[in-house]
DNA sequence: AGCTTAAATGCAACAGTGTTGCAATTAGGG
DNA sequence: CCCTAATTGCAACACTGTTGCATTTAAGCT
């Protein structure tokens, strides 16, 4: 809910200003995930312009305030492995410092393909991404706290 | 193995070029996936020179002929959704129509955070797409293979 | 080994995405 | 209504990825 969000900016110390509203309603409105500019061309679309630097910057505080969140994609050339596609691909991503360990476990891919094919869909490969902290980038953050 | 990856090349009836060569002998030494402008890089180090364009197009072909894949990212802005990331994010996505359906399960989430936990990774947020065919393109696909 | 030619690469030019620094505007407290 | 820090807009840039066309090259054939 968009109130929902207003509220937390406001709690937060963070304005409520018009394109920061226009950015959660549209993204509301569209119920699906939408690309910067998506969000930019929907916006125009209701005569509203923003700045697509605007819009970026929106979006990085409401992802930091856990209003949104980034997506997953493999649509470019973002990384490219040697191999296969197909069995498992499985990282572990460390939000601190970027850390990647790649793992793979047959159990979840089993898991995976009978979610996918109770829903009609054949699964030809998986891939998965967790985010979080790495022991290191974790001891460090439980010590900040307890000295903050 | 890149001999491997050479025979296919030549069963497949592609040349076997410098520039090729060049880019599985990069990848087999990284021992980790690379962006296409990290492979020119790695190589303009070794003193070989490729233009980008051509980097993009092997790496396309890699791709079409399962020597090499796409590595999932949410480095950049793809895809921003409204609400928290927390939870589960979990994508299937039809290679052929491109149609996606978004689901969430506890247990898989459960397990991959356990996974995680075994090497010390603290888990915040999951993001999954499995590739595939959906019930349409799957059916069309067995008609084709019936007919031809 | 030299020819031949389709396939592959290089080059130029472009479009899309995302970032930075700084000037102008604005939300919201006093 | 003023004030000011926060936010936005603007300009300029860097990086990623694509397309069309000229040039080069792998590899099959004398
Ligand atoms: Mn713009
Ligand atoms: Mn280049
Ligand atoms: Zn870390
Ligand atoms: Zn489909």
């Amino acid at each position: 809910m968009v109130q929902d969000s207003i509220r937390i900016l406001q709690a937060q110390g963070y304005k409520v200003t018009k394109p920061r509203r226009q950015v959660l309603e549209i993204l509301e409105e569209a119920q699906e995930s939408l690309a910067p500019y998506d969000i930019q061309r929907l916006l125009r679309r209701q005569g509203k312009h923003l700045n697509h630097v605007t819009i970026y910057r929106i979006l990085e505080l409401f992802c930091r305030l856990n209003l949104a969140h980034r997506v997953l994609s493999s649509g470019g050339f973002v990384r490219c492995s040697l191999g296969k596609r197909e069995g498992c691909h499985r990282f572990v991503v460390c939000r601190q410092c970027g850390a990647i360990q790649e793992f793979a476990d047959k159990g979840l891919c089993q898991e995976e393909d009978r979610f996918a094919e109770s829903r009609g869909f054949h699964t030809e490969s998986h891939l998965s991404e967790s985010s979080g902290l790495c022991s290191d980038c974790y001891r460090k953050q439980v010590k900040q706290n307890f000295i903050g």
